[in-house]
DNA sequence: GAAAGTAGTTCCCTTTTGGAAACTACAATA
DNA sequence: TATTGTAGTTTCCAAAAGGGAACTACTTTC
């Protein structure tokens, strides 16, 4: 009877341990999984564009997560030379390939939902 | 030249956004994926392994995280009528359905960390 | 009888997160 | 010249999240 972690003891999920917090890291928040998904539908979009397509946020924290995903390489920021000066945020490469997990999220969120309510119905 | 929002106004943006809010709410937080993650691989962890398992937690999280997903029927507690008492907690169907997602999340991590690696290194 | 193992709870604290409102700054428009 | 639109920043605050340490309570083992 060890009485020492067995199971996370293993090189495969100490990997898999250290990268789902990696990607936590860069993930984390309230707004980026909206941000991120309406930069993949709607390429190139403005700082009141986005404004407006999430709904609920300020400018505040716009500004504040879109800088982190800037920094963390998942969108592109690029100041335009136009009288009001505009900026045009686009998903990079590296961002795109969070398409397929917000896919799974969001149909995970939708069956988690219906699961739910499927059971309380039949209580 | 409208002023609204056009993409996320339709109805399957809304959707898929209220979808990806009501799964950040149940598995938000530092220790969710971790703790899901030990209970899919290893079945039927008592307290005090699960608190060996996940590397870091203490028991006031690990207490407060178990009661979160039980209520959210992500996971199962059972009071085993031993001396000692012990308990078992198990994954449930629910949350096993979050098997592909921890995988997406893992492997996501993996990926993302090697390209941004890459990127630095041809600097 | 003391120690160790079971499974937590409670208290107190710091850090992080999120948000509202006001502000800057510049240019075109009415 | 006042308003509107661009893109933010700053300040101030409240709430949530996270964690260490001590504590409960019960039983078996040394």
């Amino acid at each position: 009877m060890r009485k020492k972690a067995q199971i996370n003891e293993t090189p495969i999920c100490q990997l898999r341990m250290q990268a789902i917090s990696d990607a936590m890291s860069v993930l984390s928040g309230k707004w980026k999984f909206h941000i991120l998904g309406t930069l993949i539908e709607g390429n190139k979009l403005g700082f009141m564009d986005l404004l407006r397509e999430v709904n609920g946020i300020g400018t505040k924290m716009l500004s504040k997560e879109l800088q982190d995903l800037e920094v963390n390489q998942l969108i592109s920021r690029k100041v335009l030379d136009t009288k009001p000066i505009t900026v045009e945020y686009a998903i990079t490469e590296n961002g795109r390939t969070l398409s397929p997990l917000i896919d799974e999220l969001a149909n995970w969120g939708i069956a988690y939902r219906a699961s739910i309510l499927n059971k309380n119905t039949n209580d």
